[in-house]
DNA sequence: CGAGATACCTTGCATGTCTATATATTTAGA
DNA sequence: TCTAAATATATAGACATGCAAGGTATCTCG
C-alpha cells in the first residue's frame, strides 16, 4: 500500500486541513504532523503540497495567519499560525456534506462490498 | 449542489469506468449513460473528460476496444465498444481495496472532531 | 565554528479534468 | 434533395494542484 497521495487525495486537501485546525490553531509543520498521525500513516503529504495549499486558503478567507512573536519562544524560526475563519468554519461543515455525498455516490459506483 | 466533478472526481474516474464496464462491454456514450444514472444525478461528467481517460485506460491494458462493425446495426455512426481485460479486473479489484482505505482514512479525518 | 534540528519558501513539472469545438453517420421531414 | 436533429467519436487548449527538489533562515549544542 503506497498510501493517498497524488490525484487521489486532490480536491480534499482543504477539508482535511480545515479539519486538523478546527482542533485549535497550528503552524505548517504542526498541521503536516496532525495529519500525518491523524492519517495512521496512510496520508502522504509533503511541505512542498502543504505550504502552496496553506496561502491560498488565506487568499480565499478560509484561514488567518500571524507571525507568531511571543517573546516566550525564542528557539528556532518563526512560525506562521494559522487558524480557521468563520469562513473556513463555514467551508468545513459544507465540505463534509459533501464528503458524505462523495462517499455514497462514488462507493454506491463501485458496488462497496460493505 | 453542483455535483462531482472536477478535482474531487480526479483519481477516481478509472475506477468508476472500469465498474460499470463490469456489468459488461459498451460504448463511450453507454458508460456515460451508465455513470449518469448509477451517480443518480450527482456525476457530472463530459464526453471531452471520458473520451481521453477511456483511451489511456486502453493504452495501459485495462480495457480492449474494438469497433462495432456487426450487420446488424447500420444506425447512426460506428461505436467504439469497450470490456474489460483481465489486468482492469484485476485493477478495478484493487481500486476497491484503496477505495476503502481511502474512506477510512479520509472520513476518519474528517469526522474525528466535534 | 560546524552540525543538526526546526521552519518556511519557491520553482518547475506532470497529469487529468473541463470547455469548447469539430467531424462523421444515419433518420426524419418539408 | 436539402436541412435539421440525434448519435457518436475526437481533440486542442486552458488550468488547477499536488509533487519533487532545492533553497534560506534561526537557534542549540559540542
Amino acid at each position: 500500500m503506497q498510501g493517498i497521495s497524488g490525484d487521489t487525495l486532490r480536491g480534499h486537501l482543504e477539508s482535511l486541513v480545515l479539519s486538523v485546525l478546527e482542533r485549535g490553531p497550528a503552524h505548517g509543520l504542526e498541521v503536516l504532523r496532525r495529519l500525518e498521525e491523524a492519517g495512521c500513516g496512510s496520508l502522504k503529504l509533503k511541505e512542498g503540497t502543504l505550504y502552496p495549499a496553506l496561502y491560498r486558503m488565506e487568499e480565499s478567507g478560509l484561514l488567518k495567519a500571524e507571525w507568531e512573536d511571543s517573546p516566550e519562544r525564542k528557539r528556532g524560526p518563526r512560525r506562521r499560525i494559522y487558524r480557521l475563519t468563520p469562513k473556513g468554519k463555514r467551508q468545513l461543515a459544507a465540505g463534509r456534506v459533501k464528503w458524505q455525498e462523495f462517499v455514497e455516490v462514488i462507493g454506491g459506483i463501485l458496488g462497496a462490498a460493505t
